[in-house]
DNA sequence: TCATTACGCAACCAAAAAGTTGCATTAATT
DNA sequence: AATTAATGCAACTTTTTGGTTGCGTAATGA
C-alpha cells in the first residue's frame, strides 16, 4: 500500500481521483507526460493495492477512488504514533521518578 | 516518504524503532536476514525521508525514530480523506435535491 | 600493543520497476 | 459498412532498487 503510493505518478493519480469522480484511462493519460500504457500499469498497481476501483462502462474503463485501504493506512500510522507517544510517556515518568 | 515505507524491510525497521529506543546498526542487523550493509542502506533511505534520525556515539551509530514526517503523512491522508468526504456530501446533496 | 568490534565506501550483480512500441480487439459514430 | 476512439496484450529496453562482497578505518578492550 505504501509502495503503491510511493511512486510520484501514482500518488498524483490517486490524489486526482480523491474528488470522487471516476475517470477513464485516456482522460487520466491526457495530462500525464507519459504513454497511456504506462498510466494503465500504474492504475493496475493502485487497483491491486485496493486504493482504486475499476469498472468498465461501454468501451472505456473508469477508475474511481476507493477509501477502504486509505482508512487502514491511517489506522496504522495512528497506531505507530500511539506507540511512540506512550513510549514518551514512560520516559517522562521515568525521568520524574528519577528526579524525586 | 511513502516510498520509504513501501519496502517491507524498511517498514519493519521503522516499526521496530517506534518504541523510541535508539538502536545501533549491528543491533538492527542481528535479526534481519540480510547483511549489515543492506540494513545500512535501508536506514539511510529512512533517514533521508526524515523518518529516522542518526547520531554517532563512540564507534556505533544509533538510529532513532523521528515523528515529524509521520505526522505529516497522517496530515496528508487526513486531507485526502477530507476531500473524499466532502465530495460524498456534495453528491448526497445533489441526489437529495434531485429527489425533491 | 594487538585483536576485535562497529562501521564506511565502492564496485558489482540480479531482479524488479517504469516506460515504450506494435498490434489486436471492442465499442461508438457517421 | 467503414472509420475512429478506448482499450488490452505482449515483447522489449532502460533505470532503479535491493542486496552482496571486499577492503579500509576508527573506536574498544584485553
Amino acid at each position: 500500500m505504501f509502495a503503491a503510493l510511493g511512486d510520484p505518478t501514482r500518488l498524483a493519480i490517486f490524489d486526482r481521483l480523491a474528488d470522487g469522480k471516476p475517470r477513464s484511462i485516456s482522460t487520466l493519460s491526457d495530462d500525464a507526460d507519459m504513454t497511456r500504457q504506462a498510466v494503465t500499469k500504474h492504475l493496475r498497481v493502485l487497483e491491486s493495492a485496493g486504493l482504486v476501483q475499476n469498472h468498465r462502462v461501454g468501451r472505456e474503463s473508469q477508475y474511481a477512488f476507493c477509501p477502504d485501504q486509505l482508512a487502514q493506512a491511517r489506522a496504522y500510522l495512528d497506531q505507530v504514533a500511539g506507540r511512540w507517544e506512550s513510549a514518551l510517556m514512560r520516559l517522562k515518568t521515568f525521568v520524574e521518578d528519577d528526579d524525586s
